[in-house]
DNA sequence: CGACTAACAGATTTCAATATCTGTCATCCG
DNA sequence: CGGATGACAGATATTGAAATCTGTTAGTCG
């Protein structure tokens, strides 16, 4: 299997790898090579630049987020309860990466702050899942909702706390679960159509 | 004025102009007590170590930004119009910081980061800011919350991206306000009393 | 011919020596 | 005697020379 030709998707596997191993500030071109069997050289074939390698890493990492949560936006059912199992999939999912691998989600967040466009995609496609379940429940007569965009990156916005990595090290505050209730609760209500 | 007595405040002015100067990872004991004029041991009679004069450093400007916010939470008058007077005056003011001396917003965030506890009074100030409106828009009639420091919290936490330093990189986007605007129709919605 | 290598220039990082800093304390001064 | 000093030990930071890395390209190999 070592004699596979070289391909992008190898090298991508072998700079995670690479990552994980040595962190992002020590993890260079040459190791990534070097785990290959090749010259440093022939990454660059496939990659203009470190930073496109990193960029894409980081692009293959969000996709594993934002996959699930996409199939989750999908499917049918009563709007509200689809939203709270999205919110709840996407929280649950940042939560366990930190915890059980808290150094490779030090890594991600490096690599994150230097991707910005790439970050820029990944909120874009969680905007559109949130819009989309937003949309279900005002056809489904459940939300009230002028501009479902506009509401589903509030939504984003307004649980940022919960899942955006900036705030990851107040996830391991006793009371993170009780704050997202509290906001869950209003947010819901906001969204609600008014009885009577 | 220089024969002035060495108390503790002369001592934070000189740290916080040390700090303005040379930056957090470059400011030191020594050179706080060089622009004083003493020899540093004095300062130790002050403050026990360089962290609980960073700490007094940071309280003293998180002390600044939640004074007036204070005074906006204590006013009479409807609740609603004050709640959105208080959040434009925080999140106004963390928007000037970075604007117009981001060195120093950024030598801030440092400290910060390091002053958990201090950190945690100033959240905890802002919350009960936060509560106590909504418990007067409860009395007014114009707000349902069951819990209003629950729902304190939730507001404080679902306006996050638009205050909390952690976010500032994202303050220079041009949908910031827009998305800020999002999120407090959202909210209001959900905490208005209903009609009919 | 096309995937790969190897050598290279300039930029960045490492490492160990040197200098500075933190926190303590015996001592000094008014 | 209360407040300040300055010298000290151990920890941390700075510095500059040497090593390594990034990105390019002329050339090798099948």
């Amino acid at each position: 299997m070592a004699e596979t030709i070289l391909t992008a998707e190898r090298i991508l596997e072998a700079a995670e790898e690479v990552l994980r191993r040595y962190g992002p500030a020590k993890a260079t071109v040459v190791d990534v090579a070097r785990a290959l069997g090749v010259s440093h050289g022939s990454v660059y074939r496939h990659f203009p630049s470190k930073a496109a390698l990193r960029d894409a890493v980081t692009e293959r990492w969000l996709a594993r987020v934002s996959a699930p949560l996409a199939a989750i936006a999908a499917e049918d059912g009563p709007a509200p309860a689809r939203l709270r199992r999205w919110l709840d999939a996407l929280i649950g999912a940042k939560h366990a990466k930190v915890l059980d691998d808290p150094e490779m989600f030090a890594t991600y967040m490096t690599l994150a702050a230097d991707a910005r466009e790439v970050v820029a995609g990944h909120v874009a496609a969680l905007t559109a899942d949130l819009a989309r379940m937003v949309a279900d429940g005002v056809a489904q007569g459940v939300f009230a909702a002028a501009d479902p965009q506009a509401t589903g990156r509030a939504l984003l916005d307004a649980t940022a706390r919960f899942h955006n990595p900036a705030h990851a090290a107040e996830w391991s505050d006793p009371g993170i679960a009780a704050a997202f209730e509290g906001v869950w609760t209003l947010v819901m209500r906001g969204l609600e159509t008014r009885k009577g």
